[in-house]
DNA sequence: CGCCATATTGACAACTGTCAACTTCCGTGG
DNA sequence: CCACGGAAGTTGACAGTTGTCAATATGGCG
């Protein structure tokens, strides 16, 4: 576990260009709110591999994904971890009425982040409620995210979980206008098996499979879906 | 699957003497505005059975779990089922910003709720930032949950996941006020299995090792913790 | 070119699932 | 009051998916 690499920076400047601003917590705020909301927060940055925060930490702030991706986390004493979720842009990390961080969150590849310290942000969101009722959304959305989640992790083949990531992170990439021919798949093999309750050895092997059967094709730079019907099809439990 | 079976109640009107009222959503307001939310609601009861909502159905109302237990569930096409959690008096169910209902919900034995209309709710709510924060602090707790619960499907041994779930129950139980020696375990086999991504069989095997090695004792009314250290230990995935 | 992390593949083991029989528990009704 | 019947739970034998251990291959980067 590498010590996070944090590069101070300045105060949000250009919100109103910011890429991720239209799915992020932010896209509730209107000219002057989000002026005011930059005036909090602080654009830092993390290297690959740094740890963002961790587990049972005391969460002095909040975050705002801007660019890159994370793997958020929980370990056991002896050291099985589960990955809970990938971050992409816009989510937001953390949440008010828990004192301690949940999970802990790495950078996969190069990650800025928007950084509010908590006790401003808490303030600053107190009494607006458009921004509380986004807080709500996006808490929403993650609940019903790790929901089906549960659904993969308890009630399917090592099958159908691969192909249901596969189909959910393409979906999650064109939600944020990434969709492409070639999907890339910036976690390793590791962070795949332990965010879908399989070894390392499985995912091979799985992957493997699918592209043996036709339905992927596995490139350095990511995965093509050749068969997407076929996909999407193990992926909802068909067949 | 049974169709509901729905009481039409009255309009609440004893919120202040409520047996789930310091942990509900109403743990926010003032005698007041507890008093406005009420005349919003009315008091439902459903038998042991009926379904209080299914999955993919448009939303029209949120609930306050005022008495009782439900399974709240999602299924595969090809019946697969996982339980996503159970509600006891004081959860929320319904989220607003998503127009359906994320999953079905029934009751375990009989249980009464509080009804809210979707549209009455939200627009009560719209501008009162206590009940949005309460709402917030409800969703996170239940988010914490969901993605301790990942970990528990994809990380741990059937041993470990029954003493884990009997842990949490446990917790839970304590949590409002319905702590003892012998805790009653309302969901049936089959309904634990489908919570904790096991089959019956292997259910009832994990109860039965862990009666001969003295951890609890199984009871038709419930279950005892003989060996809490044990049991805990078990739950957080030391040994 | 060579090294190290990552990924793939194979052989085997083990945990959990499947199928089936049997038991227990209750509520119903003769 | 006891007998019956169905639902729920338990247990056993066996199978299969996935995990474990180990060897090999690949790929990026100095």
């Amino acid at each position: 576990m590498k010590i996070s690499v944090l590069r101070e920076g300045t105060h949000c400047q250009s919100c109103h260009d910011c890429t991720a601003r239209g799915f992020a917590i932010c896209a509730a705020l209107d000219k002057t709110k989000l002026r005011e909301l930059a005036q909090l927060s602080r654009h830092v940055r993390f290297e690959s591999g740094a740890t963002v925060f961790a587990q049972a930490n005391i969460a002095t702030s909040f975050f705002s994904v801007h660019a890159g991706t994370l793997r958020l986390y929980k370990l056991l004493p002896d050291s099985r971890r589960q990955i809970v979720g990938f971050a992409l842009p816009g989510d937001f990390l953390g949440l008010p009425g828990l004192p301690q961080h949940e999970f802990s969150a790495d950078a996969i590849g190069r990650v800025t982040l928007c950084q509010f310290p908590k006790e401003s942000f808490a303030t600053f969101a107190e009494n607006r409620p458009q921004l509380l009722r986004r807080m709500i959304e996006l808490a929403g959305r993650e609940l019903a995210r790790a929901q089906e989640h549960m659904v993969l992790l308890g009630r399917r083949s090592a099958e159908e979980k691969i192909a249901s990531f596969l189909i959910g992170w393409r979906d999650r990439l064109s939600g944020i206008g990434r969709g492409g021919e070639i999907m890339p798949l910036p976690m390793k093999r590791l962070d795949i098996a332990d965010h879908l309750g399989l070894t390392i050895e499985t995912v091979s092997r799985t992957f493997s499979k699918l592209e043996r059967d036709g339905v992927i094709q596995s490139l350095a730079s990511g995965v093509v879906l050749l068969d997407t019907p076929r996909a999407e099809a193990l992926s909802a439990g068909i067949s």
